[in-house]
DNA sequence: TAATTTTGTATCGTGAACGATATAAATATA
DNA sequence: TATATTTATATCGTTCACGATACAAAATTA
């Protein structure tokens, strides 16, 4: 019996369960916005500049094309987002924000950070804890991007 | 434009960043052994104690059946595991190791945690760092569990 | 400018996650 | 003991992740 082998030992366990019961915590909330967590973050992406190639979506998001590109296929069947060829250089398509995917942001904001606060409402972690949590994961993210 | 609603306000974008990010940093550790991530996170559970029904299993990993069981027999077709019937109550299917499966566990033990430590050596987060951002996410883990 | 390389995106296949549903076995209740 | 309920697992459909590969457009080089 390892002790380096034990799940109770594992930070990387951790950080994919936690990673997985926030997502799920997200579920119904972003249910009556008839989206998922993903198409969440790609819509946090656009409210904050409008109009990009998906290649600078996925690097924002730390993703690949090859996962981004079927997502924004199907935001687009939702009628959220619409892709254009760029006329400046034909390989990249850009992608915008319809009416209904900017007045996604507004019912968010309404919805979201509220029904989150619920649900991690009995979390003992104080605002300093949450800084630091950050931090340290920041430290984590940075350190496997540019191994 | 809504503070609440920016990317790097986001400690869930954080969580799902960070536990992409080792989980890809493990993958080509574990091709050695030829299997995935999650593969070796039941690997883990069944070191630890062999022969466990399919619901102990997903309950300590804290995922659903329906993920488990078709992650074991993956598992199973790779030669690394078994499931038989259990005699005592028939509708429970016992999941051992084979011999190839035990093995594994020396081979993980001389590869993984080396493997790991050369991957994340540049992180600046020392031991203490770990300690606390292990009991930060236990915290958030257990919330959610318990909502 | 012709040939080569790089870049941006898409397609394909596999393995998770997970909600919804199905089914048999075990347990509880009438 | 017959019926209803619960439990353990499996199946199905959809949406990610991601490695491998393909392909056209752009950039570079010969």
């Amino acid at each position: 019996m390892y002790e380096e082998l034990r799940l109770d030992n594992q930070l990387c366990f951790r950080l994919y369960t936690a990673s997985r019961l926030i997502t799920q915590a997200y579920t119904p909330i972003l249910k009556q916005l008839n989206i998922t967590y993903p198409q969440y973050l790609v819509l946090m992406v656009l409210w904050e500049q409008d109009g990009q190639p998906v290649n600078d979506i996925a690097h924002r998001l730390c993703l690949e094309t090859n996962t981004v590109t079927p997502l924004l296929q199907r935001m687009e069947k939702l009628g959220i987002v619409v892709r254009k060829r760029s006329k400046v250089d034909k390989r990249q398509q850009i992608v915008s924000l319809t009416r209904k995917g900017k007045a996604l942001e507004q019912q968010a904001f309404e919805t979201i950070p509220a029904g989150m606060g619920e649900e991690l409402k009995t979390c003992p972690l104080k605002q300093e804890d949450y800084a630091h949590l950050a931090e340290e994961l920041d430290s984590i993210i940075e350190t496997i991007k540019n191994r």
